[in-house]
DNA sequence: GCACCTATCCAAAGCGCTTTGGGGGCTTGT
DNA sequence: ACAAGCCCCCAAAGCGCTTTGGATAGGTGC
């Protein structure tokens, strides 16, 4: 027997069918194109026809199939987004929930659905082609572009429109991205600890295939370099961003013979590490070992507000999804014009993490 | 004027043009009817032109449009996945990536693709509606699934097949769903602590209008009941699981006149502000405050190896996803039987957050 | 009163696929 | 040699929508 839950029990049989526009049409004595003209908002229907329509379609719970307007119109109103997953330790970018969440509300603003593939690298040239020639999508987020991308020519060349968070150094095609600054801000970051008196200056970055890493390492080189600073490669690692890589990364460089006074990290997880190592061994952060972070500004990792924790280069990934979302919609509904891009500065926001150099207060 | 037809703009080579089945067959010199049944493995095609029309089909880079198919089989091939937004912090829940990397991987085996929507919870309804009536899908998954969801009746009602992830409390119905045993994972967890001699155990739960928070809350009591240790509201906290609320928490109880000697906590990320609380306030986890957390085994988040950092109570989000998805494409499937269901028990891992009771080792 | 608009509406042709209902050839059995 | 039986293949209908190219009716101007 089916038990039924309080206003289920009549809608129940009704229920599996779903009113297609033929039947809508003929309970309105109307033919289909003009249910469809009044639907869309077409002139050549009256008021108070287009006004029975629409109280029809609501009463009946009435919504075209999207299969079928698709092929009509040749549109999916659909972008994909395809998700590389780090191969080595399967590893789901912590900042998609973040990105996704923006990008979504605008695809829900604009009545775009949104389509995601999480694939292996080497399924994603596959993929791409899959999305093109099966129609799926109006067009595809590219997330975490390498250096010398090789989807960007791909993509470019199959003509589905996309767009990049982030760029792809080497890559000199035009096409529409969307960056935070990375070199600057972590040019920045790491001035502000030279003029803190550091010297002994830590990076602990991303993968450096991936180009928002890269450029982070070259912030930070020019940064030391206009100080006659030297490169010390004991000081930089590299690697996925786990919060197990910060702590060990920290770990091994605190507690070497030539230990840095300060640590420049390129993600909020990794710096949950570095701080578990700092006080592992019994340092004070901000005092024996300055940090500085980079902070996505993710909606389960705030960052403090009036006196943040960390000092961080702050970006809100959330709030890059939804405009590289609008950028997109915008390049597939104006399909002449030439790509948009847009660079973001971040905030160097000034925590508890970060002091004078150790003997030099 | 119009402007340039979609395939003329400014196509670059032939990139622009799809082929579709027509040209294809044509190129063959056989009807759709045999090109179609050769692709799709019907039987009444000869080994030879089945090999013949694979061919051309690869070399042509031939795949069916999505929604022509969908159109004339009637499926989406499709699942949906609607994510709610924790409206209080904008929050998207941490482990959705994990999860619906599993899924996705079980989605791509099958040749179906996930379409996810993120919303507001005061647009679910609508947003079930319209999945079922535009039929873009052909299931959902559920997540985040709340004491009494009234999203299960509504899915039950529109006939759209489902599965959750997780469970309803005071939803009768028989539906699809995958769930961690919550209640006794923490159970187990505060049992142990009270066998280390510890009798004021705190507990850092997720909000619990959701099912598994109420469900670990029940978990949690019944082992101290068990051990007539009463209950005390100062040492319960409930909220959403962010880094923050874990160390606001902490930092509370353990500057309480009477603190916990241990915590149990409903989150790995609110466990990392546990950390900070304690580690802040001087003391040491482990020794003076023990620490017992569930562990989604998320990518980023690895609890150590051998010998995990936190003790916890351990199971896979992303596994979760890989079978709940699943089920649920075998629910699809076949829609005629009785809906699966799995319990599964976490594992409880001993770590270095955990020690005796202090006076009492 | 007649030609001419304008405002509304409609029938029918696709969109690209699957699937039904045959229908030629070629092999068998007798 | 003829009918039956297969094996392969095809033409055409149909999925639910949009859109083209009229058709009809009522109002206008002369």
């Amino acid at each position: 027997m089916r038990l039924s839950a309080p206003n289920t029990a009549l809608t129940l049989d009704r229920s599996e069918t779903v009113m297609n526009l033929k039947e809508l049409s003929q309970n309105l004595g109307l033919s289909q194109t003009t249910v469809s003209r009044a639907l869309n908002g077409y002139p050549e229907v009256s008021a108070r026809t287009r006004q029975r329509v629409e109280q029809a379609a609501k009463k009946f719970n009435y919504r075209p199939s999207t299969r079928a307007k698709g092929l009509a119109t040749g549109q999916a109103l659909a972008i994909g987004h395809v998700i590389p997953l780090s191969t080595k330790h399967e590893m789901v970018n912590p900042i998609f929930g973040d990105f996704i969440a923006g990008a979504g509300e605008t695809y829900a603003r604009e009545g775009y659905e949104m389509m995601l593939s999480i694939v292996d690298d080497k399924d994603q040239e596959q993929i791409y082609r899959n999305l093109k020639s099966r129609q799926s999508v109006d067009g595809v987020v590219v997330h975490a572009p390498r250096m010398n991308d090789t989807r960007i020519p791909l993509l470019q060349a199959l003509g589905l429109p996309f767009a990049v968070h982030g760029r792809a150094s080497g890559c000199d095609l035009a096409y529409t991205w969307l960056d935070v600054n990375n070199r600057s801000a972590f040019a920045r970051a790491t001035d502000y600890l030279c003029d803190l008196g550091h010297r002994r200056i830590a990076l602990i970055n991303g993968l450096e295939v991936m180009d928002f890493a890269h450029r982070r390492r070259m912030g930070y080189a020019a940064s030391l370099a206009a100080r006659d600073i030297a490169l010390d490669p004991a000081l930089m690692r590299s690697d996925e961003m786990t919060e197990g890589f910060g702590y060990q990364s920290a770990r091994e460089m605190l507690g070497s013979s030539a230990p840095p006074t300060a640590i420049v990290c390129s993600s909020m997880i990794s710096t949950l590490g570095v701080r578990r190592a700092i006080e592992e061994m019994g340092l004070k952060m901000g005092r024996d070992v300055s940090v500085v972070t980079h902070d996505d500004a993710l909606s389960y990792l705030q960052n403090g507000g009036d006196k943040p924790i960390f000092t961080a280069t702050r970006s809100s990934v959330r709030h890059a999804g939804r405009r590289l979302a609008k950028m997109l919609l915008h390049a597939i509904a104006h399909p002449g014009q030439p790509p948009q891009s847009e660079l973001m500065e971040a905030e160097l926001m000034i925590g508890r993490s970060t002091g004078p150099a150790p003997g030099k207060g």
